[in-house]
DNA sequence: TCAATACTGATACTCGGTATCAAGGCGGCC
DNA sequence: GGCCGCCTTGATACCGAGTATCAGTATTGA
């Protein structure tokens, strides 16, 4: 792969704040870079086993806080990391069969929440949502579960 | 405390599926029915010391798919669980304060959330939706943060 | 060039949850 | 009542995700 390597804007915005571009966050950068679909950290620190376990996960903590990549909650509990493309508030659309993940994003549903929120008088901060089911390609391969 | 003892519609939803209403499940219903915030799986067994740890997660696993209690996803990524009152499908207020959950739904959300799931071709089987913030009660406590 | 500091990687650890498995108890049947 | 089978239990070991620690290394800035 190493296409075009690790996504001009996301180091710049390492560099940006204030952080080192190292070579073991470049490589993490890469990785990323060239998954296509939501990746868990064993994965990722499969793919760079030169690059300690503890790093990949200190990486992607620092990447989730500058809205480079974003954690997808998956229904049965677990978690898995994908490259934020948006960088804007967004859901998340999990496909329980492929496991791909599709981003979108909704006024109309974040005005409902806000809403919700108002009725009861709650602060509100922060919302997540997310949606299971079975993307478009899954449907068309296998239309009748 | 003891007031009611096991919900009693509880005890009937896990006879009524072929399931034994045995000591130990009769223990963690009383204690769910008394624990008036959301608690974790750790502060249960702790409250049920004669009751193996692996019994008190096997049941609330049992009582998650009866909809008696429901998982409580946090910001942080850690997870509660509290009494379902409604039965039905909802969405939480989650205080980030004092960790009050508070449930709610709204059909104009989940319409939203099904709107989108129609233009993206999306197969919707499931969704969650959790809000993030303060309660009535910590603003009035703290009104500015 | 040198010191301060950020970063790294190995390791050990925690936490939430599951797998295993022998033992116990309950229900149904004769 | 006694027996059999199955569900359930609890102890234990284990697993996966993530964090803490800490000595050593790389960068940066002066």
């Amino acid at each position: 792969m190493a296409a075009m390597s690790a996504l001009p804007d996301s180091t710049e915005r390492l560099e940006g704040t204030g952080y080192r571009l190292t070579a073991p966050r470049r490589a993490v950068l890469d990785a990323i870079a060239g998954a296509h679909h939501p990746f868990t950290i064993e994965e990722l620190s499969e793919r760079l086993p030169d690059i300690g376990r503890a790093t990949v996960f200190r990486t992607i903590k620092l990447l989730q806080e500058l809205d480079i990549v974003c954690r997808v909650p998956l229904e049965d509990g677990g978690v898995r990391y994908e490259r934020s493309r948006s960088g804007i508030h967004h859901h998340h659309l999990i496909c329980s069969q492929c496991g791909s993940v599709t981003e979108f994003s909704d006024p109309a549903l974040d005005a409902a929440i806000e809403q919700n929120a108002a009725t009861a008088d709650f602060e509100i901060e922060g919302h997540s949502a997310e949606l299971y089911g079975r993307c478009a390609p899954c449907q068309q391969a296998a239309p009748a579960p």
